[in-house]
DNA sequence: CGCTCGATTGATAGTGATCAATCCGAGTGG
DNA sequence: CCACTCGGATTGATCACTATCAATCGAGCG
């Protein structure tokens, strides 16, 4: 899979405004200016070699997996200010791709690796970019575990409300399909639960946006625990 | 939930001979006497302060979570040689508990962090163990996302196979409800997956100890990607 | 010896996958 | 400009898988 640069431009498409600047990243090294791609490219591929840090400055990524026979698994979503592509072995394990068109700023693992060896701070920083990726991790398995489909939904809407801190009303720019492979559902299941949602009167559905009307009540659907 | 020592004897309980002095942990830094723990000890709770790092000697450990509702979580075993503990905030997101009478060694996670900061090569070792659980954690979401109950059985017997480097024959210490709610299941479902692979003449059963009577079979169950 | 807990097996019900049809919005070409 | 098309989203009907309820069995232990 090449890395084509992407034209899009993003101002048109409603996601700006966020973190216009790489952040987290910045704080550990020299950071590449941040490129443009279009909805759908691909970042990184499965097997690629994993040189490279990532952090989304505007728009979405997603990190997948293909089963062998042909199940897709999402490991994750990446909004503004989160760090993606670290990954052991120098081989990737999932594949990257942009959700919606998104700028994404980058930099080298290997000199990331060498400043950590020097500074205190950038170490520190490297540490808990893993240390959080971990605990995700944990959670998510927690959900896939034992959620039923609209607990999930729930779940997931909390999460992504807080992770793109949103009060009430946020578009999530991924389709269907892409959620149902996140929570391990089909995406008739997904439907299904965000329609079930709606009925209840916990949340009101616009396009792929969403407003959330009853935070307490999606909370108690949400049975992780504290 | 306090930290009793344990007394039992593990020479006399058929786990012994594997590693018997801790590996990856003293390459890290200097570490405790390894410490004998009777089954079901509980090494860490939910919400303990996260600042031990711990490796399994002999014996196994599980961390698991609780939900509100009371549903539990397996997150992982932990078998001679691996590490477990290495959480972010400095509070444990998971209890760990002893699944058998298990020795473990222990030491000082602010040494480490000093250490690392010092040593080139105590620093990689820190940071390909959270790789390492952060690369397991995303096979363990594929596999509870997308896999039938014997799928999982499948797996679950093939990593335990090459994480105990047994050949064919291994014991398997956790209960089959650890197993359940490590894999997301049902205690009696395991069961019957148990009985299917047994009925396919792809394993044996005796107790609790299994052989794996056609090593193909099974990996053809296990459809994630390479 | 009786107790308890874990494992197994059976019967049944519930949840979500699958198959299928429709609907809708965006992009396309006439 | 509008019909057409295509992919995503929604809803319906049915089926398969697994949870749940229940009973039995066996081993370890007091």
């Amino acid at each position: 899979m090449p890395s084509v640069a992407a034209t899009t431009r993003l101002e048109s498409m409603g996601y700006s405004g966020a973190g216009a600047t790489p952040a987290m990243l910045a704080r550990m090294g020299p950071v590449s200016a941040p490129a443009n791609f279009a909805e759908g490219h691909t970042i990184y591929a499965q097997e690629d070699a994993a040189d490279h840090l990532y952090e989304v400055v505007e728009g979405m990524v997603r990190t997948s997996r293909l089963g062998t026979d042909g199940r897709r698994i999402v490991h994750g979503f990446f909004v503004p200010g989160d760090i993606f592509g670290i990954e052991p072995n120098g081989a990737h394990n999932c594949s990257a791709e942009t959700v919606c068109a998104t700028r994404i700023a980058s930099c080298d693992r290997s000199q990331i690796e060498r400043r950590a060896l020097a500074d205190r701070a950038v170490a520190t920083e490297f540490w808990s970019c893993l240390l959080k990726s971990a605990e995700q991790a944990g959670a998510h398995m927690s959900l896939l575990a034992r959620a039923t489909a609209v607990e999930k939904i729930a779940h997931f809407l909390l999460e992504m409300a807080e992770r793109m801190s949103a009060n009430r009303r946020f578009a999530l720019p991924m389709s269907r399909y892409d959620i149902a492979d996140y929570l391990g559902l089909s995406s008739e299941t997904v439907s299904r639960a965000f329609t079930v949602l709606r009925d209840r009167q916990l949340i009101a559905t616009e396009g792929r946006s969403v407003t959330i009307l009853k935070l307490e009540g999606l909370r108690r659907l949400d049975g992780l625990a504290a």
